[in-house]
Parts: structure tokens; sequence; C-alpha cells
DNA sequence: ATCAAAACCAAGTAAATTACTTGGTAATTT
DNA sequence: AAATTACCAAGTAATTTACTTGGTTTTGAT
């Protein structure tokens, strides 16, 4: 269990293709990159990881862009953030699961137990948790709405 | 709320704090960086920041070494995590607390909502819970007595 | 048919963080 | 006095993060 800003990344991304989900319309890269501050590319890579693990799908040409490919509420903070950030290294004692002679360190099977209690937790709060409340979803309309109105504008100005 | 093996270094060296406490002995860096695999510079510059925020206590020359400066089940995950992998960013619109017009964004207020859930969570499991358990003991019992043979043979090879 | 918008892909680079190294000083026990 | 430990600073190598460039494919719209 790992998390960086990779996986905030991942996790913020997914709640934008939650928050769209209802209006059945797909999400850019290009949306969620000026909405997130990141490049386009960058968010490509964190993309093909979140498809491999079945958790978006893709649809290219024009009006194309992501989705969830599962329901909101199937989806689990703890795999999105698996499938970028993956679970590294563990302990020092790797491949081999015994340290020494033979048994398996202390310190291994104590943080071992606490990155499962921390696991289990983020695989019970589910991407729905989050993203339904009704708070959320009255400020989501707001932010769409102004999201379309920067758009037109930047529309207007850069092209 | 961050999460990287920094964190997981100081979670298990505070643990091996906690589990030597009962015997009045110190544990000094040198043991942790062996029992780690780590370098005790590394080390220092760890405990140097979990003593500014109070957590251990450090007494020179020899015999010397580090100790927990409270109870271990008044110490949470969280407060060990937190001193060393220090909460970073949060998100984008860092100082400013609105961005879009005034608004706080979406994907920051979700995100801080499931980051305080983590911190609380983390905040709720102190280090005595998981040194505590009677299976744990167990192994620490022969891992101690494994651990002094170790050194005996290390002393006799290396000194 | 052509064009533009999007996903998809690969390979490299800059920046930041992680982990280490070196070379010390200060306190404390034996 | 000597050895042992914490404490400190400054630099470096390795890794990861985030970006850049330059493509290709697919697909909807004109």
């Amino acid at each position: 269990m790992k998390l960086t800003t990779k996986g905030r990344y991942a996790v913020t991304a997914m709640m934008d293709l939650a928050l769209h989900q209802g209006s059945s319309r797909r999400v850019t890269l290009k949306s969620i990159a000026q909405h997130q501050m990141l490049s386009v590319a960058y968010l490509e890579l964190l993309f093909a990881r979140l498809k491999a693990k079945n958790l978006v799908k893709g649809v290219r040409g024009p009006g194309g862009g992501y989705s969830l490919s599962r329901p909101a509420d199937e989806i689990s903070i703890f795999e999105i953030i698996s499938a970028v950030d993956e679970t590294v290294d563990i302990t020092q004692c790797k491949g081999r699961k015994d340290c020494q002679d033979g048994e398996v360190c202390l310190t291994h099977e104590l943080w071992t137990d606490l990155s499962v209690k921390m696991s289990d937790f983020l695989d019970e709060i589910k991407l729905a948790d989050i993203v339904d409340s009704p708070r959320v979803r009255e400020v989501a309309e707001r932010q769409s709405n102004r999201c379309r109105d920067v758009q037109q504008i930047q529309h207007v100005m850069f092209n």
C-alpha cells in the first residue's frame, strides 16, 4: 500500500468520470488535464493503467473520451490507487518470504498487518460513496455550468 | 495524507522502539539500521523529524539510543507518518482556497474528504494496537533472542 | 473523401524525492 | 582519556514523478 500524488490524480480523475457518468457524455483527457492542471500525456499514462485494470474504457474519435467501465458503487478507492501506484516493495525481505533464519521478520509482519488494514479500509470506500452526497451533487451542478462557460470563453479566445 | 517508503520506515522503526520499551533498554539507530537494511545517516534524518514532533527522545553516549517519548498507546500511526512524510501539497489550488471564480473546486473538496477519512482511520490506530497482540509478543521474544545471537556473531566476526 | 478530434503509443528529459555518503561536533559512560 | 552514541550539514546517486515531443490510429462531422 502506497499513496502518492499519482494515486491522488487517478482518484480525482475517476471522480471526474463518475460525476459526468449520468449525462452519458464521455470525458476527454483534455478536460481533465485543464481541470487538474496536468499534461494530457501524463494523464494518458495513468489512464493506460486504469484501462489495463478494466476501470475505464476509452472511445476514440471526435466526441470520444473516457467513461467508467463499471458502476461507481462497484469501484473502490483501493482499486484505483493500486492500479497506478502499484503496491511496491512491501519490505526489504522481498521475494524470499523468510529472513533471519527461516522466520518471517517481525517488522515485516507488523507492517503487512497494518497495510492490509489500510487496504481493506480503502477497498470498502467506493467511488459512489464520495461522489453521491447531496452537497457534492449541488456543487457539481454549479461547477459543470461554470466549466462550460470557461470552455466557451477559452474557445472564443484561443480558437 | 501521503504514504511512501519513508513513512513505512518511520512506522517500523517506531515499532522497534515500542517492542523494546519494556526492557528499559534504549534502541540505537545502528541496530535499527541493521534490522531494516538502511543507513544510519538516513535514519538520523527520519529521527530528527520524529524528535521534532516529540515522538521520540534520544540519549547520547554509550548505552544511549532512542526511546518513545510517550506510551505506545498514545502514539498514532498517523502521527508517525505525517511526521516524516509531511502532508504535502493537497491540490493544485494551493494557498488560495478558492479556484474557479471564488468557489472551492470540487475534486479538491472530494479528495480532502477522503484524505480526512484516511487520516482519522490511521489516527485511531495506535502503535500499541499493532505491537500488543499475543502472537506478536511471541515472535518478538524469539526475534530478540535471535537478534542477540546475530549481534554476538557479528561482534565475533567483525570486531 | 477529407478533416479534425480524440484515444493510443514510445522514447526521451527535467524536476523532485528518496536514500545514501562523507566528514564532522557534542554529550556521556566506562 | 577513549569509545560510543546522538546530532548536524552538505553533497551525490538512484529512483520516481511529471512532462515533452512526435508520432499512429480510430471515428464523427463536413
